[in-house]
RNA sequence: GCCCCUGUGGCGGAAUUGGUAGACGCGACCGACUCAAAAUCGGUUUCCGCAAGGAGUGCUGGUUCGAUUCCGGCCAGGGGCACCA
């Protein structure tokens, strides 16, 4: 006879190995094209393989579990993958450190990693498996990159980017720090260098509108994804240039503006640093030559543009005002103009305006009100007008302004554009209405030797010219090193010289590789057919598996990685690589996951593991653990490791296993929200693992022989858990799927402790026990196996279907409802769940409590609400 | 500066989307079992009050028979973007 397996603690280690090791035997998880069921592609962000997976990976890839799983079990073909974007600067550190290769330092990590995601128990397709860094993954890349090229969808340009002048080398943005290189502390220049570029700014107002498409992603992402790309209405108007004033060749300075209607506010014009105006009024001024050098010594990124102090200089320059005769407005160099966007020049109304209120406040300017609130007169609002108060940009009416005089905002816009639409100098209009975008073209060049290359040859004598399909991939090469800072394709002896396809004499390989949103931009695609050796795609592949039903993912990817992928599925379309606009159907963004903070009486931080938690009367407080001491428990904030407060995925599952961390990142928080990580969570989260499965040893024990079975309050309880469970999962609402389960627990423990119980109601708890293990199978999924397998069910329930609810066990024949009088609640009343108002009121005033609290006074309404509430006014 | 989100017991949160505020969990307290502890089980737990009762969803107005939910103003915390013309 075996020994009794509940009558000890459920043992997570065993079990959990035990039902990974079915799993992946069976290959219960790999996804069969022809499958012919109706198709579900659930796909969570995949990873950078930056070591370790952290308490966010864990988060992430429980929940699309859950959806993945809910879906298998609900009747779908689902495809759930997982891989690895595998390119990326921290390698290339890591190798300049440990002087070694970073595919050798990826691919350990990938390893270890791998490991760890395995040991979660999550129902991926590891067949699919590939990571961005293989060629036989960027071979493809490459290939669609000369099909975008071909397509016109990729163009070559000037920009800048921060150069370190000590290193000789391209910093990003996050190593420039303060202004200065990471490394040497060299104070960072600008720097012009000809990269390639996506022309997504071509597709800005289709990316915008398409948004309105979205319905099942956050209003949030799609707000911000439409504030990115900043469609603005304006006036472009060019402005003639005092003659005596303006540099040689110069005789108009045309700007861009979405106030126009504030025209006759204008006081000052700006341009940014490297407008050419700015470049040749430099030559002749060497003050306006050296501000224009401290200008570019800012960096490239729009957070170093943005912190650095306003600031301007005069060029000398005057410029017409297009509708005051005679007046002279000055034009300044200032640092905050950008040479990207509109046309790197504006006119300044510091009345309307703070940042231009700022600048005329620094340089003493004028500043003139053109728009006045409606209540106030002119001359009230002239007289109201205080040249220190922050300027109105309230919808208001023109005044100050000529024949704007009286108009609204709008219609100032309206007349100003229609005026200077019919003016014209040199043969142009002086105005022309344009739409503008914020979204500039995806620069993709990077000077780094981890990444894709770019697969195109430089000839002296045929230009660019494109790497042939036969040769890709364009394969890294092994032998490189780390040690002297700069792109090591650049200075590898031999990699770069290759003859040009054209004509066959010497030529140079680009040596720029791909940025990694790249790789990124297309992996869901990859997934659908990651088998084909010869194609990036398989046409019936995408068409069955795309678009991505449940995307998931950190919202720290709702700009840029979502839109560049919106854009890449469109280019791969348009190249007869895809057949869709939009990737992802659904988007889900998840929570940070914070924990407390703790520091020593010392001020150090310490970690989670070096601090004993002790409850009591006086709250919770920490201790050292090596010295005993009082810790100070600080605020809760995002896992970091310079916080310490950092809790190892490795350590969890290690002491409570799987199951339990994953049930526990699911309950109690929102998904959308952040989860507070804590060792009292967690230990509830496994007490009710050990509760189930003592629930589910009184089931087997007592109830072996029992089947079928009549209406019981617990068969209730678990048809309406069913109903409730299912449609919280539909739409992602874990922590409330977890509440559920829980309830219908507490109505499974009720009914064991009843008294005197019959055949038919132990049939009812048996079945509720076994809807309940269904119920939190994809969360638990290996104790749920393990509870399936005792409980006698057929097969595994990884493959077992949704329990369906019985309509009809869910309905109650009588409801109370709740009676206020004047809103305020003041009994309940039993009616039968099909009365109509008008029954309803009748019990009411029948019902002797309710009318004792009335004291006879006259009523006046009775409002029913059926199945809701009763509300008497008096 | 602009945009977005959030604010409910000691704590995380729930509230059928305008209809009984506090489900479920954590913590705490009381009790049972135990020589004892752990584990487990039962009970209590928004606040004030002995009670009857009253107050209560950041603050403050409003709409409504009825507001955590809708609208106006304010406060606090968090996030995103940015000198975007």
């Amino acid at each position: 006879m075996r020994a009794n397996p509940f009558q000890s603690r459920y043992n997570f280690r065993e079990a959990e190995a035990r039902w990974q090791k079915t799993w992946e035997d069976g290959k219960v998880f790999e996804t069969k094209t022809d499958d012919p069921r109706p198709k579900y592609y659930v796909l969570e962000m995949f990873p950078y393989p930056s070591g370790r997976i952290h308490m966010g990976h864990v988060r992430n890839y429980a929940m699309g579990d859950v959806v993945a799983r809910y879906r298998r079990a609900k009747g779908h073909a689902v495809l759930h993958p997982m891989g690895w974007d595998a390119f990326g600067m921290p390698a290339e550190n890591a190798a300049m450190e440990k002087k070694s290769h970073p595919g050798t330092w990826t691919y350990a990590n990938i390893a270890t990693m791998r490991t760890q995601l395995k040991s979660m128990g999550l129902s991926l397709d590891w067949a699919r498996e590939f990571a961005t860094c293989d060629p036989k993954y960027y071979k493809h890349q490459q290939r669609m990159f000369l099909d975008f090229l071909k397509a016109g969808l990729v163009t070559r340009k000037t920009s800048k980017v921060n150069w370190d002048p000590v290193d000789h080398t391209v910093l990003a943005n996050e190593q420039v720090i303060d202004g200065r290189g990471w490394r040497s502390g060299a104070l960072v220049e600008q720097r012009e260098l000809t990269q390639w570029f996506l022309k997504i700014s071509d597709y800005s107002e289709e990316l915008l509108s398409a948004l309105d498409g979205l319905d099942r992603w956050p209003e949030k992402v799609r707000l911000m994804q439409a504030n990115w790309i900043g469609r603005s209405e304006g006036l472009s108007l060019r402005w003639q240039l005092v003659a005596a004033t303006a540099p040689a060749g110069f005789s108009e300075l045309e700007i861009y503006t979405t106030r126009p209607d504030t025209l006759f506010g204008a006081s000052f014009m700006a341009v940014a640093a490297d407008h050419p105006l700015a470049k040749a009024a430099g030559e002749r001024d060497p003050k306006l030559a050296a501000f224009l050098e401290e200008c570019r010594r800012m960096g490239t990124s729009q957070a170093a543009v943005d912190t650095a102090e306003k600031k301007g200089y005069d060029t000398g320059i005057r410029a017409m005002h297009p509708l005051v005769p005679g007046l002279e407005v000055p034009v300044y160099v200032a640092n905050f103009i950008l040479m990207d966007y509109g046309t790197g020049a504006i006119f300044g109304c510091p009345a309307h305006d703070q940042r231009d209120h700022d600048f005329a406040t620094a340089y003493n300017l004028p500043i003139k009100p053109v728009v006045r609130p409606v209540a106030l007169s002119d001359a009230e609002a002239n007289a109201a007008f205080d040249r220190k108060n922050s300027p109105t940009t309230d919808d208001g009416v023109l005044f100050n302004s000529g024949f704007l005089d009286g108009l609204t905002v709008a219609a100032a816009k309206e007349a100003i554009a229609k005026h200077f639409e019919s003016e014209s100098f040199g043969g142009r209009p002086v105005g022309q209405r344009k739409v503008n975008f914020r979204l500039r073209d995806w620069g993709i060049s990077r000077q780094r030797y981890w990444g894709c290359p770019i697969p195109v040859i430089h000839c002296d004598d045929c230009g660019t010219v494109p790497v042939p399909n036969q040769d890709l991939p364009v394969v890294l090469p092994e032998d490189v090193t780390f040690d002297v800072p700069g792109n090591p394709l650049d200075r590898h002896p031999t990699w770069k010289h290759a003859n040009c396809p054209c004509c066959g004499k010497p030529a140079r390989r680009e040596t720029d590789t791909m940025d990694t949103f790249v790789d990124s931009s297309w992996y869901f695609a990859r997934f659908t057919d990651p088998f084909n050796a010869d194609e990036p795609t398989t046409p019936a592949a995408i068409a069955k598996w795309l678009p991505v039903d449940q995307y998931i993912g950190g919202i720290e990817h709702a700009i840029l990685h979502l839109l560049y992928s919106r854009f890449f599925t469109r280019a791969m379309t348009i190249t007869g690589h895809a057949s869709l606009k939009e990737p992802f159907a659904g988007l889900f963004t998840q929570g940070m996951v914070v924990h407390e903070t703790y520091k020593s009486a010392a001020g150090a931080w310490l970690s989670p593991v070096e601090v004993r938690i002790e409850a009591g009367d006086g709250g919770r407080r920490a201790l050292e653990i090596a010295t005993g001491k009082d810790a100070v428990i600080g605020s809760i904030e995002k896992m970091s490791k310079s916080r310490k407060n950092v809790v190892d995925p490795d350590d969890i599952i290690e002491s409570y296993g799987a199951d339990t961390a994953r049930w526990f990142m699911l309950s109690d928080s929102p998904p959308e929200r952040d989860v507070i990580w804590s060792e009292e969570g967690v230990q509830g989260a496994s007490r009710f693992v050990q509760k189930v499965w003592r629930l589910v040893g009184e089931a087997v024990d007592l109830l072996k022989a029992q089947s079928g079975g009549t209406p019981h309050a617990v068969t209730k309880a678990a048809h309406k858990a069913i109903l409730a469970v299912g449609d919280d999962l539909e739409r992602l609402r874990f922590n409330r799927c977890i509440a559920h389960i829980h309830d219908l627990s507490n109505s499974i423990s009720s009914a064991l402790a009843e008294p005197g119980r019959d055949t038919a109601g132990n049939a009812a708890i048996r079945e509720a026990v076994v809807i309940m293990v269904q119920l939190f199978a994809p969360m638990m999924p290996h104790l749920a196996e393990e509870c399936w397998k005792e409980l006698g069910g057929s097969g595994l329930i990884a493959d077992a279907l949704w329990p369906a609810a019985d309509a009809s066990l869910v309905v109650e024949a009588v409801i109370s409802l709740p009676i206020q009088i004047n809103g305020k609640k003041r009994g309940d009343i039993d009616v039968p769940t099909d009365a109509s108002p008008a029954d309803v009121e009748a019990l009411v005033r029948a019902d002797a409590k309710i009318m004792a609290i009335l004291e006879g006074k006259p009523i006046r309404k009775v409002i029913v609400i059926p199945k809701r509430i009763v509300n008497i006014v008096v």
